[in-house]
DNA sequence: GTCGTGATTGTTAGCGTTAACATCCGCGTC
DNA sequence: GACGCGGATGTTAACGCTAACAATCACGAC
């Protein structure tokens, strides 16, 4: 690769000596500098391509300080919404011409979060992106105080912390109103854990939106986002709805925290002899890929996740240029499929 | 942060002045270097701690040439495998003081490779990790000449380049062998999309079988991993079915490339009709953690993609080591649930 | 013609670290 | 008592780059 054969890198010096001119002429057409006459400016790239000179980043990040690197501090990557957050980054990062550097949590304590950060800030990152909605390492946040950019994702709304988040409260009352519409008395919910701000989230607004219409709030359903907490969710629903039968407290409606959680329930329901939608309308919360092939199809709410990370990179960008960008929420939308119908008339007992 | 408060980040000098000592004897001890007398060595880690001082990855890099991190090209990020396998990579990069910076190609045509491999070596990176097992992605790989160390995740043993993969030919065999032990005549295959290596592997592992074995191998259905072609493909292969029923050639079992696309297999069968595994045994491959939870549970081959992440880090460190590490592949591992059964006795036609 | 002005280029001094070499000191050996 | 040796420490010089300042030059105004 390099014309001598020495293996070691050439710099800016190498170019210059090339062509004929110094090293700092050289600095300013890489990084695009005016005042440079046009004629110097060509020479000058055609030595570097001929040389295959490339910048030495480590030199230049000790020199100004920036490593032109973002660092993600994340968890739970192998689920759908966190890994398709992280390629919405990834690419806009990139495209920014920053590159991304991942750190993953083995838990969701504080001391894990506030490692991760600290790893980060000695690697001297531009910024920091903190992807995880979990129990401590979100309090953990809101403390810090970081001596470079931290923007959080998905932890709704933080006076103390930019941040960038698709609104799970909107999204569940979309469910939770699409099923009341269908004529169903009220909506069961199976949550997720319980140190999950987005289970949160979406579990207050499926309350207030049952709440605004008048209609009772059952007791939630607790899972972990896992198929099987939504499967041991689903039975305890068909145990409920074949004592509730013929009551006014008959259950007809749920909706599920995601989709993994919803496969669960819709498989224990089969299992039950239940039918869906016949007898029972079930929402689940994602929007994954594989949910239009769930038997039945499900009805789900879908995140914009890659937006979401477009639009982390642009609260990074903005806020290393000085600017205090306030940043409305994402907001989800419905997608109807076959797993809600309207609500059967009632058949009174005999 | 700074006792002075001023927002310069303090360096070894600093440290120096306070233990009393020169710079190099500071850094000598930050490295853990032998020849520092206990007392001196104590007074430096007093110091250290007492101002908060954190070494400068950037000028460290910039005198060593090595940036201890290493650079992760993929693709197909959001599938569960390759995320899978970037957990592992991260946590093994990490434990050994390493950290991942993570570069998502836009398509995995080789000049997206090269490019992204270039990046990485600008920023030099200590070795490069390419996950990806697409197209001419590979191909990219198999010339590359690259001034650091470079190794293949997931596409097998490659002569020119050190790897770590799961056995793909391996875990084909073990679910067409199982359907063949069940009384199946043959058994039909779904297969990923043509330019992935594992679709190839696995094809090849469940042709060599159905062969061993004096089996008819039938045309392989055509799919893209994503369930809408594995709907597509069961339909076909219910078709397949009806016209084939009471004949010799009759479809009773069925090896999917992936447990995403199995699912759509089962969902468009069960719309056709047909039970599985009544009418049709199912068998996947990934084993994904709904796959429990589908209409029937699953049946699958599980790759250990964590364990692959782990290799994969040992290789690297072993390469930087100077060791040419051989490693053997990861053996799958079938488990069996509830879409596979004996073949019925063929009814004849009346 | 002289001077100022602005565009272009060169020179110098770090950034924070490690490597290589120099120094100093104490101790055992002959 | 001189010598050598090795452990502990300090000094100096890079690493490749950018920022700040210095120098040069051409050109127009007076």
């Amino acid at each position: 690769m390099l014309p001598d054969g020495s293996t070691r890198s050439l710099g800016l010096s190498d170019v210059a000596a090339r062509a004929g001119v110094s090293h700092q002429t050289v600095s300013r057409v890489v990084n695009g500098h005016p005042n440079v006459a046009p004629g110097t400016r060509e020479r000058v790239q055609r030595a570097i391509a001929e040389l295959g000179y490339r910048p030495n980043t480590a030199a230049r990040a000790l020199v100004t300080g920036s490593t032109r690197t973002i660092g993600l501090v994340t968890s739970h990557i192998n689920q759908y919404g966190p890994a398709q957050t992280l390629l919405g980054l990834e690419k806009a990062a990139r495209a920014a011409g920053y590159s991304l550097s991942v750190a993953i949590l083995d838990d969701d304590s504080e001391v894990a979060m506030r490692e991760a950060v600290d790893l980060f800030v000695g690697q001297s990152v531009d910024a920091v992106v903190a992807l995880s909605t979990y129990g401590q390492a979100v309090d953990a946040l809101r403390r810090f105080e970081a001596p470079v950019p931290l923007i959080a994702v998905q932890v709704g709304r933080d006076d103390a912390r930019p941040t960038v988040w698709v609104d799970q409260e909107v999204g569940a009352a979309l469910a939770t109103r699409h099923l009341l519409d269908l004529g169903h008395r009220t909506v069961h919910h199976v949550t997720g854990p319980g140190d999950s701000l987005e289970a949160r989230g979406r579990r207050v607004g499926w309350r207030r939106e049952l709440e605004a219409a008048g209609a009772p709030v059952p007791e939630v359903l607790c899972g972990d986002w896992w198929p099987s907490s939504g499967f041991a969710a689903g039975r305890e629903l068909a145990a409920m709805a074949r004592a509730a039968r013929g009551t006014a407290d008959e259950v007809t409606a749920v909706f599920v925290a995601n989709d993994q959680m919803a496969l669960g329930v819709l498989n224990a329901l089969c299992e039950e002899g239940l039918s869906v939608p016949g007898d029972i309308s079930v929402v689940g919360f994602d929007d994954v890929p594989e949910c239009a092939y769930y038997l039945p199809p499900l009805t789900t709410v879908r995140q914009d996740f890659a937006e979401l990370g477009r639009r982390g990179v642009e609260l990074v960008l903005a806020r290393l240029r000085g600017e205090e960008l306030e940043a409305d929420p994402v907001l989800p939308e419905l997608v109807v499929r076959a797993s809600t119908a309207p609500a059967r008339l009632m058949p009174r007992a005999v």
